[in-house]
RNA sequence: GGCCCCGUAGCUCAGUGGAUAGAGCAAUUGCCUUCUAAGCAAUAGGCCACACGUUCGAAUCGUGUCGGGGUCACCA
């Protein structure tokens, strides 16, 4: 039970006892008490005075007094000011919660619940390579799915591949045009750059043609339908749906260097899935589920073949669910895979991690799933999460301002190479040892940019300034593990375990930094529970930078080595050793390793 | 135009009903003969977009205005 928990029910005890009146948790608050006020914690008491028809003097007081006399080993003190009762945790509570859960590298997890969650995400395009935007969603999707498996749900994480439509034609046909048979090989090319090159290629062909029949006389419209290479592709993707073997052929040559790519910066990132799913099966069972509406009349026909379902009365529009000419659209899939993914897994809960601008997306698909009666239609979630912006304006591939995640990461990776090399203080590692704390840094400080910030909210990234390796940042927070580790090599690891298995812990008064730090891992078990109720792990990066800046505050005031004495020591080392454990879980939910010195 | 999201320090962000609104970056100033200075301590920086309302109490809730973004495709 949390601080705060025993807090509110020791509350709504004294309340009754006092005044024979029943309270619930949420007629008064619990909060932190300001720094500039005596107290751990603050009962506010306005929501109490007019039931209670007292004065927030008399109230505060004798509610103090109670809370005092029966919470004898919980609570040491209190004072009151305005409405406002604080109270004193006492040192011998906060040490006994210190002594029991110190060395738990559990500590704040929830038990098994039992619930199912599928968190799909990534979900990238075959015809580019991922870019800033990507690693948002991917950091996310992973973070979201560790944290709520922390509190206890079974969860797989799956990905949906997009891997058809006329956009992959796009790379295809530039590909046979421009390439002369040139491959990710023979160029020495990461078979996603090499693809996305092509697709781009086709922009610019297509644009140069569009121009010539502009420039001929033809209108833009007209023009912009007649361009051969357009043209082309539309016939490519006909092909391709009848299944013409050269077709696949390709398609599936092409596939498989995008696939290479991926794998290679999935790996780099961390990303990893339970289940992969692919739109190029996936579309057939969405158009076998629209042709069972159509025949049960849940969906209606147009007088050119397209099949349709009105959600006026929902507040959405008509939908298209199927072309004319029988092609799927994008939901069409979405509905096959929603059903499939439901039962396959028997889920309880399917999150969707896609960008804000599918807000009305996912709305129609939630929709549809309720209008045709699918019980689980309320157990889609649209984890909805804010465009990732320069400050030079838009990401745009066809313009060339995105930032590309196997830039970005390389440079982050040069960048704590950098850094590390000019503090020298890793000297003696090997090339082997380096490699990997480059990358535990590099990608600590990228991740922790990244998921640092409300899902919810767009973010502005400046690719001018790399990201930054200090303040509120994941190296700031690696850093404060590496320096703990530090201090247990220099006690040595025979003596610190000789005193972590000293049960006795004597100490005369917590300080005011000791006290801060106990109290404040206690509430590891809040962030994590919050995080998942909000599906924001920004809530735990909140959470540990703000622990790691408290230990160093501690770190900077007292000694843990050379304590004024054995008990404090042992006090000390107890706390590091706990701080560390929170530092290393917190991060791990976050995708982010910890190095043991840097 | 309809619907949705956002507006907090120069910049990037916390805080979403409680006390004098907080961090980081950037700026200025101290602190390495004592566990790692990727750190610590301090100074400075705010009509919380604006107006009205609800409340004992509003950055937080409601209504309106202004500003920014998204979406309303036989694109995905």
């Amino acid at each position: 039970m949390s601080f705060t928990s025993i807090i509110q029910s020791a509350v709504v005890k004294s309340l009754e006892e006092l005044y024979g009146q029943q309270f619930f948790e949420k007629d008064f608050q619990v909060n932190e008490t300001k720094p500039e006020f005596e107290g751990d914690y603050t009962v506010v008491l306005f929501a109490l005075l007019k039931p209670l028809k007292k004065s927030p003097e008399i109230l505060g007081n004798e509610l103090g007094k109670h809370l005092l006399k029966n919470n004898a080993g919980f609570i040491s003190g209190y004072n009151v000011i305005k409405a406002f009762l604080n109270l004193n945790i006492s040192d011998e509570f906060l040490i006994s919660f210190l002594t029991k859960n110190y060395n738990d590298v559990c500590f704040g997890k929830k038990s098994l619940n039992h619930k199912k969650v599928m968190v799909e995400y990534s979900s990238p395009n075959t015809n580019k390579p991922l870019h800033l935007g990507h690693l948002r969603n991917n950091f996310l999707g992973w973070s979201v799915a560790e944290i709520l498996k922390a509190n206890g749900n079974e969860v797989y994480k799956s990905s949906i591949v997009n891997d058809r439509g006329i956009h992959i034609c796009k790379s295809m046909i530039a590909w046979q045009q421009f390439a002369n048979g040139a491959t990710p090989d023979s160029t020495d090319t990461k078979g996603d750059h090499f693809v996305g090159d092509y697709y781009v290629k086709f922009n610019d062909e297509y644009k140069r043609e569009v121009d010539e029949l502009v420039d001929e006389g033809k209108p833009e419209a007209e023009a912009e339908k007649e361009a051969p290479i357009m043209k082309k592709t539309q016939q490519m993707l006909l092909e391709w749906e009848e299944g013409k073997p050269d077709i696949m052929e390709l398609w599936n040559k092409m596939n498989g260097w995008v696939y290479k790519g991926f794998d290679e910066t999935y790996k780099r990132i961390g990303s990893d899935f339970d289940q992969t799913f692919y739109e190029s099966q996936t579309y057939i069972l969405g158009k076998e589920f629209v042709r069972k509406g159509l025949e049960d009349g849940s969906f209606y026909k147009k007088e050119d073949g397209s099949v349709w379902i009105d959600l006026s009365d929902a507040g959405l529009d008509e939908k298209l669910l199927l072309r004319g000419d029988g092609t799927s659209v994008y939901i069409t899939q979405d509905i096959g895979l929603v059903k499939q993914k439901f039962e396959d897994y028997n889920l309880d809960e399917s999150i969707y991690v896609i960008g804000d601008e599918q807000i009305y997306h996912m709305k129609v698909l939630k929709e549809i799933c309720r209008k045709l009666g699918f019980p689980f239609a309320d157990k889609i979630l649209h984890l909805s999460y804010g465009m990732v912006e320069l400050t030079t304006g838009k990401m745009k591939s066809r313009e060339g301002t995105v930032v590309d995640a196997d830039d970005l990461i390389d440079e982050m990776i040069a960048t704590s190479k950098h850094h590390t090399e000019e503090l020298g203080k890793v000297k003696d590692f090997t090339e082997e040892e380096l490699k990997a704390l480059y990358e535990t840094l590099g990608m600590g400080a990228m991740k922790f940019y990244l998921l640092r910030v409300d899902p919810k909210k767009r973010m502005v990234f400046n690719p001018e300034e790399s990201i930054d390796f200090h303040g509120f940042t994941g190296p700031f927070i690696q850093y404060t593990y590496a320096r703990i580790q530090s201090i247990l090599r220099k006690i040595g690891e025979v003596n610190w375990q000789w005193a972590m298995g000293n049960e006795q812990l004597v100490i005369g008064k917590l300080l005011p930094l000791e006290r801060d730090l106990i109290i404040f891992l206690e509430k590891y078990d809040n962030a994590i529970s919050q995080a998942a109720e909000e599906l924001n792990p920004s809530v735990i990066a909140n959470y540990v930078f703000h622990l790691a800046k408290t230990f160093n505050s501690f770190y900077a005031e007292h000694s843990v080595a050379n304590a004024e004495s054995e008990e404090k020591r042992n006090l000390r080392l107890h706390i590091s050793v706990m701080t560390a454990i929170v530092i290393k879980s917190s991060l791990q939910l976050l995708g982010i390793t910890v190095p043991r010195r840097m």
